[in-house]
DNA sequence: TATTGTTTTGACCATCTGGTCAAGATCACG
DNA sequence: CGTGATCTTGACCAGATGGTCAAAACAATA
């Protein structure tokens, strides 16, 4: 049972160096998948000595996923309302397949999560992300309504945000292989959605 | 060790009934979070009994994905190199997402094997999907010669299909929690798809 | 250096899980 | 029926896994 704030210089290291761990872990091999051992082997530390910063499995787990939620939805937060909407909107594209490419293991970690039903952030989901939602959605709706973008379902235009710019951190074996070895999927898929998001967009 | 096609009647029955029941399972929990006494339990059989009609509970998820490739791929297949493009390729969506909507339990099962890096269809991935792929994109690319469609680059329009209609059964539960009880997530995606589709391939 | 609080670990435990096996139940067919 | 083949199961095993604990090692501070 440790405080939220590490107090010993020796606390902040080895909690880090455990969440760095599991996150590796985790995001390859599920909650279930993943073992305590492989988990403490690859921070550097015996099992025993994990739990003595987190009392359990589940609390690392937890402690990732609650960490995670918030770094996740940076880029949507960043939107602004009063800014130029294409330029916002592609903006949060481009930000949104950055974190693809820089955070993939957090973006499997989430995939996991939500592909097993979610049983940790149903809650989460249905509070905290639909609010943040449905905030962005109206001022979309906005946007369309003073003709400055096209008529279509924000909703659905967040959700297939998501989808495809997830798709490349998730998915990435399945696109490497489909691409061949030589080809680089993220500078493309920057190319690619700047220019379907552009004539998405275009009123 | 039992040959390909089941002799008895009681043989068909109870493998089928073991598959429909590893399906459920695995593609809720992933191959590791899935066990045989749930899977057994789901099927109505005991344990030893599941033993019986599979070696392990790898071959039990080798079956299944092997079975799913077949079927998955099947909408792919029929684009029709023949057929008007812009039709072809919206049919080609229409089909993709009907899938996610029938058969949302494969698309996780799909999902959880690339997720986790794919150890058990890396082969057919780099060769068969491979292969399909190269051989479609060709198509595509005759198509955007001709002036038929826009000028876009083929794989990442491939995979902005899958990326797109998968997200619907994949994160079904994000989905809902976001949209609400009252919407019907794949009735709207089939309008919205529709409508990205048309302007992204417009020439 | 002595003392106190923090960190680490080896040994251990209970439970779960994939898988085996021999014996019994059931079926198909002459 | 009766008999051989197919199917089913309870009991069991070995290894893995999450978690505990008391004692040892270490750090900090006086």
């Amino acid at each position: 049972m440790n405080i939220q704030p590490p107090r010993t210089r020796i606390q902040r290291k080895n909690t880090q160096a455990i969440l760095e761990a599991a996150l590796l872990v985790f995001s390859r091999h599920g909650f279930r998948g993943a073992t305590l051992d492989q988990i403490a082997a690859a921070a550097g530390l015996s099992k025993p000595n994990l739990l003595y910063y987190f009392p359990s499995k589940e609390a690392v787990h937890v402690t990732l996923l609650s960490q995670l939620m918030d770094t996740w939805l940076d880029p949507l937060r960043e939107m602004d309302p009063d800014g130029e909407p294409v330029e916002e909107l592609l903006g949060y594209v481009r930000r949104k397949l950055q974190m693809s490419r820089d955070f993939p293991r957090e973006s499997r970690l989430f995939a996991n999560e939500i592909l097993q039903g979610a049983p940790r952030m149903q809650e989460v989901l249905a509070t905290d992300l639909r609010k943040l939602v449905d905030e962005k959605v109206t001022i979309i709706r906005g946007w369309a309504a003073a003709g400055k973008i096209a008529d279509i379902d924000p909703h659905h235009l967040i959700f297939s945000i998501w989808a495809l710019t997830q798709h490349y951190a998730d998915f990435d074996v399945q696109v490497r292989a489909v691409l061949g070895e030589d080809r680089d999927p993220f500078a493309e898929a920057e190319t690619f959605l700047r220019t379907l998001f552009t004539k998405l967009l275009r009123p």
